[in-house]
DNA sequence: TACAATATATACAGACCTGTCTATATATTT
DNA sequence: AAATATATAGACAGGTCTGTATATATTGTA
């Protein structure tokens, strides 16, 4: 049941967004419980009463964020176009205004995966699932434009937006966002 | 001067092909100097003899590894082809057998700049320098291959080899190199 | 053989980390 | 207003980490 009024939010939530900002942009593995807690302003003991460990509140941030990603990338594509066919070049578009925050620092997914390293981990599951679903999204998109080898096509398009968000990471620029756009116009096109 | 002959590799040698395995296949992060001597069977003082600090193994690591990835890369694309257009497309050959290897955990400049995070890390120029290296490469080839528009074709290229790299690390899965590569098939075919 | 450089084993200081314990305070509900 | 659930503050146990210190052994060289 939520809460109608409250002077500041509950603690669950501070904890996960200070954990939000600072494991996304100095990896989990680097920040500690007590970094946590002190930039929340919430208890250690608050903190292992909602998460268990700190391995289940790395797990339960990477979930926050699947949710927090399909929000924002399936309504800036609707927003910016409806054809099935340009709905996939408005990904770029939107990978664009993403390459350009201030505190873009690649994939929370792919960073927590290659952090984690380790299968077990229970956020590892997520980040992999993240990329499958991602894959899921490419391939409505192309099937719905009615393009000829869909799996193929998607797979594709999924490199062209993986190597976007590395490559723009790593150069700490947005362009190549673009470049991955002209590239996937060129091989929907192509495949028509 | 290098010795003629020796019983075993040197305590450096040791100490950096025991680094490699664990640094690569676990994260700089997550493995300890511990674990390195352990594994090289050399005394910690020799390793601290050897490097001043983790750090500067890590980045004597890193530079290492660079030079080895130049000499395979080169070494394969050359054995595989002799066009520079023929080569290009050799690249995402190389990166199959890459792929295929049991130990593959995608590409140690990347997840070693996501896992240092800190660009003040004397290792993190060295990945930045390595994904630049990559650019130069393909931009060489793209330039000896007469293709037109060479700098926008070298990013698009490099965007498909690092998404297919992330994407089969992901996926333990191989087939994003020969997706990847008909993908840049397609590219370079469009843009002659 | 004698000397100098390098490697070894082991202990340990100091910092940091996760997770627990305890005791007190604040909300919320009955 | 009383009772119950939740939050707070801070100490602390037990472990891990990097890096240093010390004292002994091994190697290469003159």
């Amino acid at each position: 049941m939520a809460k109608i009024k409250s002077s500041r939010p509950s603690a669950r939530d501070r904890i996960l967004a200070a954990a939000s900002e600072l494991f996304y942009q100095e990896g989990v593995q680097s920040v500690g419980i007590d970094r946590i807690i002190a930039e929340s302003g919430v208890a250690k003991m608050s903190l292992y009463n909602h998460f268990k460990s700190k391995d289940a509140l790395i797990a339960a941030w990477l979930q926050q964020q699947e949710g927090n990603w399909w929000m924002w990338l399936r309504a800036t594509v609707e927003r910016l176009a409806t054809d099935p066919g340009d709905r996939l070049l408005a990904i770029f578009d939107a990978l664009q205004g993403w390459f350009e925050q201030a505190d873009f620092r690649g994939c929370a997914f792919i960073n927590s995966a290659i952090e984690l390293a380790d299968a077990d981990h229970p956020g590892y599951r997520v980040c992999m699932d993240h990329q499958q679903a991602n894959f899921d999204y490419l391939l409505d998109l192309v099937k719905a434009a009615e393009l000829p080898n869909p799996e193929v096509m998607a797979q594709q398009l999924l490199i062209l937006v993986e190597g976007a968000i590395v490559v723009a990471m790593m150069q700490r620029n947005s362009e190549a966002a673009m470049q991955a756009k002209q590239a996937a116009a060129v091989l929907i096109e192509a495949n028509r």
